[in-house]
DNA sequence: CTGAAAGCGCTTACAG
DNA sequence: CTGAAAGCGCTTACAG
């Protein structure tokens, strides 16, 4: 009996009211815009409000201001995949700082029921920015009729998707280019091309990266369907790089590089590679795609294209919270420099 | 005049109603539970809704239910420190994982204008998980106040509070006996001290390690107050790591031994004594905590404390959910086994 | 099976 | 400066 008001029952801004003898809407005014009240009924309310450890519940003030104060970032993938990839938690710390910088939450959106589209539907956010995402999800489509604004990160840039990448074509134009020059020409590519296999009207930056793969094949006469070019389709996670050298071992004829997509997947091959005492990049090369840090203290350090995830994750935050409120947006499509860079993992052969 | 309804005026539940000719009620039953009206019903209502692209409202939908599907990890330091530590990651990785698991979105929560407890008050969350935090923070106040159950990482454990810890004065006083097992008598100890010499009432992980130290040194007829004891407040990351080296390299008598409570410190130490040409192991050994990946891939290899992070942090979002759903918990205190990893950071120098 | 209505806890134009 | 009241968009007992 004595302690039943503390029955459960928190405490709203109506008993508040009924305590300090003001009304709700002085209460809310003490909290959110002191100006709007006397002094003392500001001081009288806040210490009724202290005392009995009252503040106002959040889920109720972002409903009725219709906000979240929170932008998410949309996993691909299992959290276990793209958690364990250096490069995601760059583009993550440079999304997270950015928020930080806007007194703003970051949610992070794993597949919901292994569905990415339920996760999106549910996803209580502002905004949400995509990473490694194609054009064939149907998440775009949800994410224009829910009004949501969103910003992805190495997506296929269409004009009407806010984006931020770098020169995808570009980069893997020049990384295949270096790989040729040294001679190479039975190679394999990996990445996670089962995308392009499956649905040839889909769209993905494996496939404009791609592009660019065969544009400097061509200039050495070959192409995709050569007999030294061999494709694996192969995720972005380390134990994938490891099968995808597994099978490229017991190829009749072994490729003398692979050109991978990922540094954690031409990391996950070296490993392997290592294991069978096949030498890299004696016995054979390997280059990435990233420059994760990983990548240079790695022995052999690796030859890979650097993009800087943690600036593509700040530009896109800052994008996202540009559209969020509306600003004029000067360009809604962010290309970021890359780097070639030349390390210890691929063997000139010529 | 045309488009003058497609006003921007986001369609709710109203509209649904109304266009398909059927209740709110309805409408809510057709997306929540559909056995409870008719097939037809059903398929109509969802019908109009996939034409006008409507989906319940996430915001309105978590407030009315009371719940956001969603838990927190409260960062005790800006995300550019947080973020780096690969330990922290580890972490992240094991809710991540969890969360995913129970359809929950993980919400990270970074001090909001430099404040903890503001961003505490405003975190929309289910409850909380918070890494490294003292009894001192008035943020568990908070928490208690707001009902929000939470679960603490590496905080010291209090019995009201349920916490996720390996036993860190034992793991604590085992590392620093190796250390002075191997004839180590000048040791400098780097951690996040300024806490303790601030409040000697509050408590925290680095207190309780401190005493494990203590309690190695006094067999060896040491303490803190020896003269070739040197202790140096040190926050968790790299760059002070550099720093507190940078220390110890112009004290007059230089510690053969450096031990500290985080390996990403012992990283930065070591990579600049290397900067100055001191070498460790021969010249000063160090020592961490944590067992970071990094630890065994770099030169020279880390002495250190393994304890695992992704598995603390599952453990930790296990229990928080526990304890959401009103569980009965079992054990609200859990501990992890921790281990002793010995490698070349340390030179037994007796 | 179906729907009117209360309720979730705030914010904020509006009138006094 | 102050407060009654509408509204944010759902969910769900409850009555029919």
């Amino acid at each position: 009996m004595p302690d039943e008001h503390s029955k459960e029952k928190r405490i709203t801004i109506k008993d508040i009211a009924r305590l300090s003898g003001y009304s709700k809407t002085a209460v809310s005014f003490a909290f959110n815009d002191p100006s709007r009240i006397s002094a003392k009924a500001c001081a009288t309310i806040l210490q009724v409000a202290q005392e009995v450890g009252y503040y106002p519940n959040p889920l109720a003030r972002n409903f009725s201001l219709q906000s979240h104060q929170s932008i998410g970032f949309l996993l691909p993938q299992d959290i276990n995949y793209s958690f364990r990839n250096p490069y995601i938690m760059e583009v993550l710390l440079g999304i997270g700082a950015v928020c930080q910088k806007n007194g703003n939450t970051l949610t992070l959106i794993p597949p919901l029921h292994e569905s990415v589209v339920e996760a999106v539907r549910c996803a209580a956010v502002d905004g949400l920015i995509t990473q490694g995402m194609g054009t064939e999800m149907e998440v775009f489509d949800l994410l224009l009729k829910r009004k949501l604004p969103f910003v992805t990160i190495d997506g296929v840039p269409s004009t009407q998707i806010p984006s931020v990448n770098v020169n995808d074509e570009q980069a893997a134009y020049d990384i295949m280019r270096l790989v040729l020059a040294a001679g190479h020409r039975r190679i394999a590519i990996g990445g996670l091309l089962e995308v392009i296999e499956e649905d040839s009207a889909s769209q993905s930056i494996q496939r404009t990266r791609l592009a660019g793969y065969v544009k400097a094949l061509q200039e050495y006469g070959l192409n995709l369907s050569s007999p030294t070019i061999i494709m694996h389709t192969c995720a972005c996670t380390i134990e994938e790089g490891r099968h995808l050298a597994s099978i490229l071992l017991n190829a009749k004829q072994r490729p003398t590089c692979v050109v991978t997509m990922s540094d954690i997947v031409a990391i996950g091959a070296i490993l392997a590679f290592k294991e069978h005492h096949i030498a890299v990049p004696d016995d054979i090369s390997v280059v990435g795609f990233d420059n994760i840090p990983e990548s240079a203290y790695h022995r052999p350090s690796l030859t890979t294209v650097d993009q800087p995830g943690e600036e593509k994750g700040r530009q896109a935050a800052q994008l996202l919270f540009s559209l969020i409120s509306k600003k004029e947006i000067v360009e809604r499509h962010i290309q970021i420099p890359y780097r070639i860079i030349e390390r210890e993992s691929l063997k000139n052969i010529s």
